[in-house]
RNA sequence: GCGCCCAUGGCUCAAUUGGAUAGAGCAACAGAUUUCUAAUCUGUGGGUUGCAGGUUCGAGUCCUGCUGGGCGCGCCA
């Protein structure tokens, strides 16, 4: 049960008119508590205390009350019973929306033929809990990883294959794709690619011409540069499924980036076209995206640049186009970098202006940059920038040392699942759109707000579980503890977490639910023994079931995190 | 220059979207273990929420101005 829901549906049904219902944030006041008196107070002129005193009565009548209290300048405190709390307390299970939508949700983005970055984790790691999410509360959402697939990179990378190795029949114009080629590009080479390419070609304009050339001739169809191109595609694709595992992520509903949003530009732009919208300007095709109400400069949509290439602005409107054929989404949202802000917002409006799809339906969820303690972008100890791998690599070091250090025996699996936690928690504890600082030292010493911590809690809860090996049927009658009282109520505050954390796009508030439930959770575990031979029969019925209740809802959080419960730590 | 975001104990972050005495973790100090897994639990100290005004019963939260930071501003994605 919604425990929140629950009692703002029956106090607003018994006052008749919609009380604002609030958890004190000091729990000694009630369980909850409205201001509804010091709200009507002021539009009818009356003493709010008074008013309390009036409406106070009226609550205490609802069957799940334990009593009303009226503090400070008028709040109504409430408590409920504890026989309630018992009898309601229920673990969470997938939901069925009132109002089910489909929602595209754009993320991950990986690039063929480069490592990830940094910035890839929060995308992903993000992006897949906002979706476990959304799904869970009855939503049907397709996840998109819109692969860099298609654009200068590809130039460049074929480019710097063909200067490695200028022999390979790819290059030839003729060239016969059923020709069997005995070349094998080796993953780790493919990574490295792209950024000597792109260094070099900085540098060596006849090198970048080249490179510009391929990019054109492979748009347009080129055989043998499309034959390597599918070679090396493979080779990524199957490196960003690792990726998908490695971070235990939901597979993506579609890999299809650019290259499948370029094959709908041909009928954006006959929409744009007959709408007259694009014109030249710089020798580039544009489209115009300011408003009247503009207070900062808008510069234009670019549809095609000077040279007549695809742009990701063009790719991007070309792929709201393909999902509008393909899912007819109610929303898509974009989990990108927050530096993309203005890009999303042009499209959004280029969407909209052209009538592919409405401005209100888009959402830009940006987050920000992962730091080090110099609240620069991340490096690793050699100076280099991060990259997804390093961190994982980082953390898993980590944790080894740290299991290694406490004599604990631990296979290889489950400290990369530990690492990964404390990669991922740390990650969703921190809200999107600010900048995070990411401290190894702070995952090292494995205390206090981690993902390891979360994980313990489980391990632990599970391993009473276990041991009991018995029925965990709700008791009849059953005297709550403090600690036992708190731990359900917080169990039946899930769905209003879950709820609050898809309104408000904010996958913290999950994390931070989780971290709560943990503690009170080990509370509970500390003060309330179980299997002790002390323990009388009913009372261990009771803790049981209450156990139960906590590890069904930490799994179902942990579940949500995309965290996984190792069977010992 | 224009625009967006941010500023909360020594450090890293919260604060139910305007509510009561601003909460956690780390670090520091003091305790708890014949263990259902101590990677745990309990306690103590630590705050003029960057500064100055304003709005109202009530402001960390809203409005204005300042200070200090991050980011963005047509052919890279």
């Amino acid at each position: 049960m919604n425990l929140y829901k629950y009692v703002s549906d029956s106090i607003n049904e018994k006052l008749g008119f919609k009380a604002n219902l609030e958890t004190p944030k000091n729990r000694d006041f009630g369980d909850f508590s409205t201001n509804a008196a010091m709200v009507s107070a002021k539009t009818e002129g009356k003493n709010p205390r008074e008013l309390a005193a009036q409406i106070a009565p009226k609550l205490q009548e609802l069957d799940f009350v334990e009593n009303v209290s009226i503090a400070g300048p008028g709040f109504i405190n409430i408590k409920i019973k504890n026989d309630f709390i018992l009898q309601n307390a229920v673990a969470p299970k997938q939901m069925i929306a009132t109002k089910p939508l489909t929602i595209d949700m754009d993320y991950g983005a990986y690039n063929v033929a480069k490592s990830l970055h940094i910035g890839h984790l929060r995308t992903s790691i993000v992006g897949d809990t906002f979706n476990r999410i959304t799904k869970f509360l009855g939503h049907k959402t397709f996840s998109w990883n819109h692969i860099g697939d298609w654009g200068k990179p590809m130039g460049l990378i074929i480019a710097w294959i063909e200067r490695l190795h200028p022999e390979l029949p790819y290059f030839q114009d003729d060239f016969d794709p059923k020709t069997p080629v005995d070349y094998e590009i080796d993953e780790k080479e493919l990574n490295n690619y792209y950024p000597s390419a792109s260094a070099f070609a900085k540098e060596n304009s006849e090198f970048q011409a080249r490179a510009q050339e391929i990019k054109a001739k492979f748009q347009a169809g080129h055989p043998g540069y499309f034959a390597l191109y599918e070679k090396f595609l493979a080779i990524s694709l199957r490196t960003m499924n690792n990726t998908v595992q490695r971070l235990n992520i939901l597979p993506f509903d579609y890999d299809l980036g650019e290259r499948n949003a370029a094959k709908y530009l041909e009928p954006v732009e006959q929409i744009l076209r007959a709408k007259n919208m694009i014109y030249e300007s710089d020798g580039a095709q544009v489209i115009n995206v300011k408003r009247d109400t503009d207070t900062a400069p808008m510069p234009p949509y670019m549809w095609r640049d000077s040279r007549g290439a695809d742009t990701y602005d063009s790719t991007d409107l070309a792929a709201v186009y393909c999902r509008k054929q393909v899912d007819n989404p109610d929303r898509i949202i974009y989990f990108t970098d927050l530096r993309q802000s203005l890009h999303f917002e042009q499209l959004f409006r280029a969407a909209d202006m052209s009538g592919i799809y409405p401005y209100d339906k888009f959402e830009h969820i940006g987050y920000g940059t992962i730091n080090g303690k110099d609240g620069k972008p991340f490096k690793t100890r050699d100076g280099n920038a991060a990259g997804l791998d390093d961190i994982i690599d980082i953390a898993n070091e980590a944790v080894k040392a740290r299991v290694a250090e406490s004599g604990k025996k631990l296979d290889d699996e489950t400290i990369k699942i530990i690492a990964l936690a404390a990669v991922k928690f740390n990650d969703l504890l921190h809200d999107v759109k600010s900048d995070y600082i990411f401290e190894p030292s702070a995952i090292t010493s494995f205390e206090g707000k981690t993902g390891p911590y979360i994980l313990y809690t489980a391990v632990r809860l599970n391993s009473v579980l276990k041991r009991a090996n018995g029925d965990f049927s709700k008791p009849h009658e059953y005297a709550l503890t403090t600690e036992e009282r708190s731990l359900l109520i917080e169990i039946m505050d899930f769905e209003k977490t879950l709820l609050s954390a898809y309104e408000n796009r904010a996958t913290d508030m999950i994390a931070n639910y989780a971290y709560d439930l943990c503690q009170l959770t080990n509370n509970f575990y500390h003060n309330c023994p179980i299997l002790r031979d002390d323990i009388p029969t009913d009372i261990k019925a009771g803790r049981l079931y209450i156990a139960k209740l906590a590890f069904d809802t930490l799994s179902t959080a942990i579940d949500l995190m995309g965290l996984k419960i190792p069977s010992e730590m």
